[in-house]
DNA sequence: GCCAACGTTGGC
DNA sequence: GCCAACGTTGGC
C-alpha cells in the first residue's frame, strides 16, 4: 500500500516537453513560472518527494498525457521571480521572502500510447477530473482511480519505477 | 487566430 | 470588500 499523491503537470510542449525532460535528465529548476495561487500552494505544500505525475502537454492541436514523472525534489523559491530581465519577473516575490515555488521531476517513462484529452472526456470514471474542469490549473492533484483507469486506458500493464 | 473561462488588479 | 476591467490560458 502505498501513500504516495499523484499529480498532473500541464507544459506546452514547444516550450518544455516530455522528451526535453527525457534527454537533459540532470537539468533543475525546469518547472518556473507558475504564477497562479493555487498552483503554487500545491508545489509548496503538497507535492513530495516520491510522488507520481501525469506529463500533459496542452495548447497543441491534440493536447494528451503523454508520460509519467516523479518528483524528486520539493517545493523551493521560483528563480526567475527575482530576475528583473526575465519574463517570469514579479517584484513582490524576494528570496527573503519567496512568493513562487517550483519542484524538480524526473523522467520516468513515456505512455505506450498518447492519452488525449477528447478522449478522457468521454470517460463516465473521470468525469470529475480537474483536467476536465477547471482546465486552466497548471498543476492539479489527480485520485488514486483517475490515476489507475488512465494508465489501464494508455496500455501501462505494470509500473516500475 | 478566436474566444470563453477565469484569476488578478485596482478604483471606489 | 465589491466588482468591472483586464490579462492569460488553452481548447477548438
Amino acid at each position: 500500500m502505498s501513500n504516495r499523491n499523484y499529480w498532473l503537470f500541464k507544459t506546452e510542449p514547444s516550450c518544455f516537453s516530455l522528451q526535453d525532460l527525457q534527454q537533459r535528465p540532470k537539468q533543475t529548476e525546469h518547472w518556473d513560472g507558475v504564477r497562479n495561487f493555487q498552483a503554487r500552494n500545491l508545489l509548496r505544500d503538497e507535492i513530495k518527494v516520491g510522488d507520481l505525475g501525469f506529463f500533459y502537454h496542452s495548447n497543441i492541436a491534440e493536447p494528451a498525457i503523454v508520460g509519467i514523472v516523479e518528483v524528486v525534489r520539493e517545493g523551493y523559491p521560483d528563480s526567475t521571480a527575482f530576475d528583473p530581465h526575465g519574463d517570469h519577473f514579479d517584484p513582490k516575490s524576494t528570496p527573503d521572502k519567496p512568493i513562487w515555488y517550483m519542484v524538480d521531476v524526473r523522467f520516468l517513462r513515456e505512455l505506450p500510447r498518447p492519452v488525449t484529452l477528447s478522449e478522457l472526456k468521454n470517460i463516465p470514471e473521470l468525469s470529475a477530473m480537474i483536467l476536465l474542469n477547471r482546465s486552466r490549473l497548471s498543476v492539479q492533484p489527480v485520485r488514486e482511480e483517475e490515476w489507475t483507469t488512465i494508465l489501464r486506458l494508455a496500455g501501462v500493464k505494470k509500473l516500475v519505477i
